[in-house]
DNA sequence: GCAGTGACGGATA
DNA sequence: GTATCCGCCACTG
């Protein structure tokens, strides 16, 4: 082990608070990960056995559920999200953008 | 070791 | 704003 990057998107990931969602870029900027957010997202598929990694709370750029499909049920992931306080239609955050948080600013805080 | 793929993002038209 | 292309890095076959 060699302090996995995917540890590290785990703990930015679990650092994010409830009623917030972050984007794969995000995490990946904030580690200074120049291997683009596809690894970020990878990284979450390695979350599966994860429940501690809210990867319900990671969407991509867009806002939108890329990832509810990989959910076990997927309906989990924007019923987790409603139960945050958020709005998800058609499978994207309703007013993403105010309900984005981003580690690179929060955590520099 | 090479090729294909993947829960993305940015740039360009 | 939408559509398309390319690049990015890691994992699997």
């Amino acid at each position: 082990m060699k302090n996995d990057f995917f540890e590290q998107v785990y703990e930015v990931v679990k650092l994010i608070p409830a009623g917030r969602v972050s984007s794969y870029g995000a995490i990946a900027a904030y580690l200074g990960a120049k291997r683009s957010a596809r690894v970020v997202g990878w990284a979450m598929n390695n979350a599966h056995g994860l429940p501690e990694v809210p990867a319900h709370r990671v969407v991509n750029r867009n806002g939108l559920l890329s990832g509810k499909m990989h959910f076990n049920p997927p309906e989990a992931m924007e019923e987790r999200l409603a139960n945050e306080g958020i709005v998800v239609k058609e499978d994207q955050i309703v007013n993403f953008k105010a309900h984005f948080w981003d580690p690179a600013i929060e955590l520099a805080l």
